[in-house]
DNA sequence: AGCACGCCGACT
DNA sequence: GTCGGCGTGCTC
């Protein structure tokens, strides 16, 4: 009998994604299963790369399938498999769904500590002359390939490499090292361990406080180094004295970190649900007991309860002893999130998002794997969890854009939950106050099933009012400042009153820069088509787009002159201003520069719960799930950056954050005040914002959308080219264009090929094109056969990507 | 991706 | 005449 084992390997490439056959030695052919993660010869030389076994086949004989040589694994790297058969399958779907590799898949699906690590070494394999010894190999008898190419002798060491002095080694490295610490049990009976006592030298304490110790242990008892370091005062080479001695055994012990350990979590009970909530919860446990592969589309405003709900069919999933997925936007995966979680499964939750370091990662993800968990929350990625028996998966604020990962492979965390969901007989549960128009629009043909929450679940509370400031009547006024006249009397109010104020600035489509007061002069990135943005925290300008980064200029680059103005609303910017204004104010910023260390996103939002500030001024980050009974009064200054954009979502997306950042003010029985500064006061988003009516904003914005052939009514593909030259970019796109004409119906609407509205970012130039489309079955096929063909362009530098419903066009 | 093979210009 | 440039093709 032979084994062969198909591999996926590791080479990102078009002519490498397909399975290569290998031999599976008969030393590991009890121990191979399909999901493991292998190391494989590939290519010629010593090269070895990383590869997933996705299929083990075996023969008769050798003859029945060899017209090629196969080489053999050299190694498992896993000791169980990784992905299961059904996370092999949805690697499958997603490889087709977005145009991608199937090894970038499979990467993506796993904690990133598990990407393999490469090492190349140069070993000597000969007497070499001093020179080259001391000077390049400094006495060693290998340095790694990094080494070698700093030395600058490259030249010698490749003459060396054909005298056959030099031999190249190859290494694949797992960097997935669980957290282990060093512990001890006893291999002594009580008589061996008194006889042993008895033939100590006089004084040797630790010695005899060891041998004590291992004489009273039980069969399973053991100890860590350190803790009895620690607490006995037993040295480490006591420790391994004694295990030299034949007295006792030291083994690895596999710990866990858990990020919220030492934390104390209430427990929490279920709360009773109203009848609507009542109604959305008996709906989707009924699904999940008849084993229904349902989407549902629970919409319900904000303060409706719909975490509640999530919770309670969550635990009645693990009651039918199933599991559960609730994915939740990255910013809004707070820490009172989690708790809240936390207190009512406890131990049975594994949470997965990037404010973990990558071990802790690791852990929650080995800690689901061995099934300690039941329940996963978690942001996108948390999508991939080797959850079996999967009950219920729920999307939290289903109109996210971040569930779409803006990165190859370009999937949507929503498509692959519904797959999911069809794999387990299980349904799908999207949540939120201002559901997408694509959901929501399926919600209204009956694709998914539309469940409501039009009610507070604390009635006591009471709605907040929304009011509009027109920017343009303060600005002829005279007000040029950040702040119009009555919100700054609101503030002023809230104050006196000792009541708290959010503010937040919308930096969707906005950035702080310098000008130049004599010429206009802006100083913009030396490799993109952008300006600079102002970062006061660092004193650096720095790209958004490159990350090119310089000092911030004190006269002009165009004309010299001295007289240059820091513009900007930066939060920092409005910091400063609002101090001024209130010099007496407890302010606290919140934004990508307050909150970039480890927990700092957590202790802002702690201090401003125990009432230690007076303003929470933020970004975007501050319109979700802050729930804040003493905050009376939120303040949106610049509602409209995000409507200017080019950019067909722009009126949905407005719509949707003034929505969310309005829930942020009374939360409790005091009355809560919004108000939202904005330019275009009249603009439909804005308007429906304030009366709060996302059915009639749904009406009006598929309007928009039916007379612009867009989404919901159209799919839309997004293909860009990008090339260090400006007409090698256009060109590439302009041939792409007229092979999609070929193939295409006259349905298909296919605009451009246009330049991106940064056009030129990292000394690149792109060049886009956007196809919208109905129904189009030749697409995926030419698809396929432009993606082929860039790989030969990409040999010439150019770059193409596809990206299936893109959720940004700018 | 990374490596070897192979076919054309500036050097011993 | 050779050393070495990088275009092309292949990897079980």
């Amino acid at each position: 009998m032979v084994y062969v084992a198909e591999v996926i390997v590791d080479v990102p490439a078009m002519q490498t994604d397909f399975p290569y056959t290998y031999l599976i030695p008969t030393e590991f052919g009890d121990k191979i299963q399909e999901g493991m993660r292998v190391e494989v010869p590939f290519g010629k030389g010593n090269r070895h790369v990383q590869g997933f076994v996705t299929k083990i086949n075996y023969y008769e004989s050798l003859a029945e399938l060899a017209e090629f040589d196969m080489k053999e694994i050299v190694a498992l790297l896993d000791l169980s498999p990784v992905l299961n058969p059904e996370l092999l399958s949805l690697a499958d779907e997603m490889k087709e769904k977005t145009y991608s590799f199937k090894i970038t898949c499979l990467q993506t699906m796993l904690p990133s500590v598990m990407r393999a690590a490469y090492q190349k070494w140069l070993v000597l394999t000969d007497e070499v002359s001093d020179d080259i010894l001391y000077g390049i190999f400094k006495g060693q008898d290998e340095i790694t390939w990094e080494e070698a190419i700093a030395s600058g002798q490259l030249g010698q060491l490749l003459k060396l490499r054909q005298q056959n002095s030099l031999d190249v080694r190859y290494e694949v490295r797992k960097r997935n090292r669980s957290k282990v610490i060093q512990a001890f049990r006893s291999r002594l009976s009580f008589e061996r361990a008194e006889e042993e006592r008895q033939t100590l030298r006089k004084g040797s304490k630790q010695k005899e406080a060891l041998l004590l110790l291992l004489q009273k242990a039980t069969d399973t008892q053991y100890w860590t180094i350190k803790q009895v370091q620690e607490e006995i005062g037993i040295n480490r080479s006591t420790v391994k004295a004694g295990e030299k001695n034949g007295w006792l055994e030291i083994f690895e012990l596999e710990i866990q970190r858990d990020p919220y350990a030492g934390r104390e979590f209430e427990t929490e009970t279920d709360k009773v649900l109203n009848k609507e909530q009542q109604l959305a919860y008996d709906t989707i446990t009924e699904s999940m007991a008849t084993q229904q592969e349902d989407v549902f589309l629970l919409q319900g405003i904000t303060g409706s309860g719909k975490t509640e709900v999530y919770l309670q069919v969550i635990a009645e999933a693990l009651k039918f002893d199933k599991t559960g997925i609730m994915l939740v936007p990255e910013i809004s995966l707070t820490p009172q999130t989690v708790q809240r979680f936390k207190s009512r499964f406890g131990d049975e939750v594994a949470v997965l998002h990037s404010g973990l370091s990558t071990g802790e990662k690791y852990d929650e993800w080995r800690k689901i794997e061995r099934k300690e968990a039941r329940v996963v929350v978690g942001a996108r990625s948390a999508i991939f969890a080797p959850l079996e028996n999967i009950g219920v998966i729920i999307i939290d604020e289903e109109h996210e854009t971040s569930y779409k990962q803006d990165e190859t492979p370009r999937y949507h965390a929503r498509d692959l939950a519904i797959w999911r969901s069809r794999y387990h007989h299980c349904p799908v549960v999207l949540g939120s106050a201002t559901p997408s128009l694509e959901s929501r629009a399926r919600a209204q043909k009956g694709v998914y099933r539309l469940l409501k929450l039009n009610q507070r679940a604390n009635p006591t509370a009471q709605l907040p009012t929304i009011k509009v400031v027109d920017l343009r009547h303060e600005v002829t006024h005279g007000n040029m400042q950040t702040f119009s006249n009555p919100l700054l009397e609101k503030i002023a109010d809230r104050l006196t009153k000792k009541e708290q104020t959010v503010l937040m600035l919308n930096r969707r489509g906005y950035s702080s820069f310098v000008m130049c007061r004599e010429c206009g002069f802006v100083l913009p990135c030396p490799n993109c088509d952008i300006s600079l943005t102002l970062h006061m925290d660092t004193k650096k300008m720095k790209c958004h787009y490159c990350g090119h980064e310089e000092g911030i200029p004190h006269s002009c680059q165009s004309c010299g002159s001295k007289k240059i103005r820091y513009f900007g609303t930066g939060t920092q910017k409005v910091e400063e201003e609002l101090q001024q204004l209130f010099p007496e104010s407890r302010i606290l910023r919140m934004d990508v520069d307050t909150t970039r260390k480890k927990g700092a996103h957590e202790r802002l939002l702690k201090q401003f719960g125990a009432g230690e500030a007076d303003i929470l001024l933020g970004t975007q980050m501050i319109a979700k799930g802050l729930d804040f009974p003493n905050v009376t009064l939120v303040g949106v200054l610049n509602a409209d950056t995000a409507l200017n954009l080019p950019d067909f979502r722009s009126a949905e997306k407005t719509f949707q954050l003034l929505t969310q950042v309005s829930g942020r003010a009374g939360r409790a029985e005091k009355k809560g005040e919004v108000l939202i500064q904005t330019f275009n006061p009249q603009h439909y988003a804005i308007q429906l914002a304030q009366g709060q009516n996302y059915e009639q904003f749904y009406q009006r914005e598929m309007q928009t959308r039916y007379q612009g052939n867009y989404p919901p009514f159209y799919y839309t593909v997004q293909l860009t080219a990008s090339h260090e030259e400006e007409n090698l970019a256009a060109k590439k796109m302009y041939e792409i264009v007229k092979k999609l004409q070929q193939v295409l119906s006259n349905n298909c609407i296919i605009l451009g090929p246009t330049p991106k509205a940064v056009m030129r970012v990292n000394n690149r130039y792109f060049y886009q094109v956007v196809l919208k489309y109905k129904q189009e079955p030749g697409l995926s096929q030419v698809l396929k056969e432009i993606l082929m063909e860039s790989q030969l362009a990409m040999r010439q530098g150019l770059k193409i990507t596809i990206d299936v419903e893109p959720q940004s066009f700018v």
